[in-house]
DNA sequence: GGTATTTGACCATC
DNA sequence: GATGGTCAAATACC
C-alpha cells in the first residue's frame, strides 16, 4: 500500500481537492489495516479484560496474580484429550489421503450427528513412536448428495519420517502448524505410491473418485488406472490435469 | 500366521 | 449420567 500511494500521490495535482481525497482514503485504509493487523497479532481478549478488572474492583490487586493462574489453569483443564495438542483441521473429499499412513483404532457414533467418527493414529507409532491421530467425520451435505466432505482433525506432531503432507483436495482449512502444499506442486507419481491401505466402510467407497472424472476413466482397474496416471507423468496428453482440481 | 479393522468396554471429562 | 477418546479382544483379510 506504501508503493502505490508513493506512486499514485506525485501523480496528482498536490493542490487539488483530488489529491486530498486520495491521501484521505490511503490513511483510512492504513488506519484499518493496523487495526486488523493488531487484532490478529493480539487477538480478541476483551471479554478476558473486562473480567479481570471486574475482580480487580472486587478483590483487589494483590489477590490478582493468583486469579490469573486459576484462570489459565481452568483453560488447560478444559481440554478433554488426553495426549496431544490440536495440530488443525481440514475438509476435505479424501481425508486419508494426506501423505501420511494412517491405522484406524475406533469408530464411534457421535449424539447428534448423522455420520460416525472415526479415530486414527500413525501407522508408526509403534515403531517410531509417533503420537499423531486425527479424527475423520463425514460432513452433513446440503442435501445434494453430490460431493461427500469429510471433517478431518489433527493432533500432535508427527515424529516419523516421511514425505511432505499433501492435501489433494483441501476445501477450506483452520488453524494448521503444518505446511498444505498445492497438489499441482506435488508430482502424481507420489499420490499412486502413497500406499493408503483401503477403508472398509462402505460410506467410503469411491473415495478417490473425482466428481467430475470424465466417463472413459471411471471403468478402469486400479492397475489400469495408476497406468494412466504413469503416462500423464510421462508428459503424454492422455488425462489432462485439470481433472484433478 | 501376520496384519489391519471392527466393536464393545473402559475411562476421563463435562 | 452423558459424551467422547482409547483400549483390546474378536474378527476379517491376504
Amino acid at each position: 500500500m506504501m508503493d502505490l500511494h508513493d506512486l499514485i500521490l506525485p501523480i496528482l495535482d498536490t493542490h487539488s481537492g483530488q489529491a486530498k481525497l486520495v491521501q484521505q482514503l490511503f490513511q483510512d485504509i492504513f488506519n484499518s489495516s493496523s487495526k486488523v493487523i493488531s487484532f490478529l497479532e493480539l487477538g480478541d481478549n476483551s471479554e478476558k479484560q473486562a473480567n479481570l478488572i471486574k475482580y480487580k474492583r472486587k478483590h483487589g490487586k494483590n489477590n490478582m496474580e493468583s486469579h490469573i493462574l486459576e484462570e489459565e489453569t481452568k483453560e488447560i483443564g478444559n481440554k478433554r484429550r488426553k495426549n496431544a495438542e490440536h495440530i488443525g483441521s481440514v475438509v476435505t473429499q479424501a481425508p486419508y489421503f494426506d501423505g501420511y499412513q494412517w491405522r484406524k483404532y475406533g469408530q464411534k457414533w457421535i449424539s447428534k450427528a448423522k455420520h460416525s467418527r472415526s479415530y486414527y493414529r500413525c501407522a508408526n507409532s509403534k515403531g517410531q513412536g509417533c503420537l499423531a491421530t486425527k479424527t475423520v467425520q463425514q460432513k452433513e451435505t446440503d442435501g445434494s448428495g453430490t460431493v461427500r466432505l469429510f471433517d478431518v482433525d489433527y493432533y500432535g506432531q508427527h515424529i516419523c519420517k516421511k514425505d511432505g503432507i499433501i492435501h489433494p483436495y483441501v476445501v477450506e482449512t483452520t488453524c494448521h502448524s503444518v505446511p498444505i502444499v498445492n497438489h499441482n506442486q506435488s508430482s502424481i507419481s507420489t499420490f499412486v505410491n502413497n500406499d493408503v491401505h483401503g477403508i472398509q466402510d462402505e460410506n467410503y467407497e469411491n473415495l478417490f473418485m473425482v466428481p467430475d472424472m470424465p466417463e472413459c476413466l471411471k471403468d478402469l482397474t486400479d492397475t489400469e488406472m495408476e497406468r494412466a496416471l504413469e503416462l500423464t507423468c510421462m508428459n503424454l496428453p492422455l488425462i489432462s490435469e485439470d481433472i484433478w482440481a
